[in-house]
DNA sequence: AACAGCACCTGTAGGC
DNA sequence: TGCCTACAGGTGCTGT
């Protein structure tokens, strides 16, 4: 379910929910919700005063007073709420209690979501690209790609950059006016430019915008995000395009859906290129 | 080493 | 209505 841009917004939320609560109990209602060892999760969390919520990439931080450190993934479906509707009682997973008597469920209806409890802030999450939000920054991984693999394949790669998914990196190939299919070490200096330029331009709108929601995405407040009704490509297949009103096209790129416009997204012409 | 494919799960939408 | 299939915003393991 969620990319950078949703995960952003409930971490803001959660931040406001929740730092400075302490930790008075964890019932985890499917096992498997937990990664690694179960009852040092249960040990090391309870007790435990939030200091600071974070996220990097699709991951939200959670730092007690003590340094303990754990991430919560929401993959697909995952979602956090403080109130469980008659829907959510069925998926809850998991659920806080805090001190002062407040909850915090995790709700995960097809149980792909973790939580996970790191050794320090600092060991969590390996093998994590940069976070793609300045454009000097995605400039600088997208110069130096070897790979030819499709150059949507490697956005969504997180070693690769952070936080980016199926949704914005449709959204930002199409801004760029990339075809997804280009192989990403034969990206000319100006496509390199502009992907880099539109990638952050992408995620801050969406962020601004409390994220995409396409079905199940919810805010920490049970709110919608907003970014919808402004995606240019993705789940638009056979409608028009806003820039030039071709229907936009639908392919699979390595499993994965990828929708672009077929007039707006050329791919570079091979020869022109050595 | 790099990459494709499938496994993990459940819900929903569409075809018949 | 109901059955069946395909697909869904993500990642991680396995096999080639």
């Amino acid at each position: 379910m969620p990319e950078l841009p949703e995960v952003e917004t409930i971490a803001r939320q959660l931040r406001r929910r929740i730092r400075g609560k302490t930790i008075a109990s964890v019932r985890v209602c499917w096992p498997r919700t937990v990664a690694g060892n179960r009852a040092e999760f249960n040990r090391r969390l309870r007790g435990m005063t939030v200091a600071r919520v974070s996220r990097r990439g699709k991951y939200i931080g959670v730092e007690g007073a003590d340094g303990t450190f754990f991430t919560i993934h929401l993959r697909m479906t995952g979602k956090l709420v403080k109130d469980l509707d008659s829907a959510d009682r069925r998926h809850q997973r998991l659920c806080f209690t805090f001190a002062d008597g407040t909850k915090l469920h995790f709700v995960d209806a097809r149980k792909f979501g973790r939580l996970r409890l790191w050794p320090c802030r600092g060991e969590s999450c390996p093998g994590l690209g940069p976070e793609p939000l300045r454009s000097e920054t995605v400039r600088r991984v997208l110069k130096k790609l070897r790979t030819n693999r499709p150059v949507k394949s490697v956005l969504l790669d997180q070693t690769v950059l952070a936080g980016i998914g199926n949704i914005y990196a449709d959204e930002a190939l199409f801004a760029a006016g990339i075809h997804p299919l280009t192989p990403a070490a034969s990206l000319s200096d100006a496509q390199q430019w502009r992907l880099a330029s539109v990638i952050p331009q992408v995620l801050r709108q969406a962020i601004r915008r409390r994220g995409t929601t396409l079905r199940n995405y919810r805010t920490v407040a049970d709110e919608s995000g907003e970014n919808r009704e402004h995606l240019n490509v993705y789940g638009r297949a056979g409608e028009p395009c806003f820039v030039c009103g071709a229907p936009i096209g639908k392919i699979r790129i390595s499993g994965r859906s990828s929708h672009n416009c077929p007039d707006c997204q050329k791919m570079r012409s091979v020869t022109s290129d050595k």
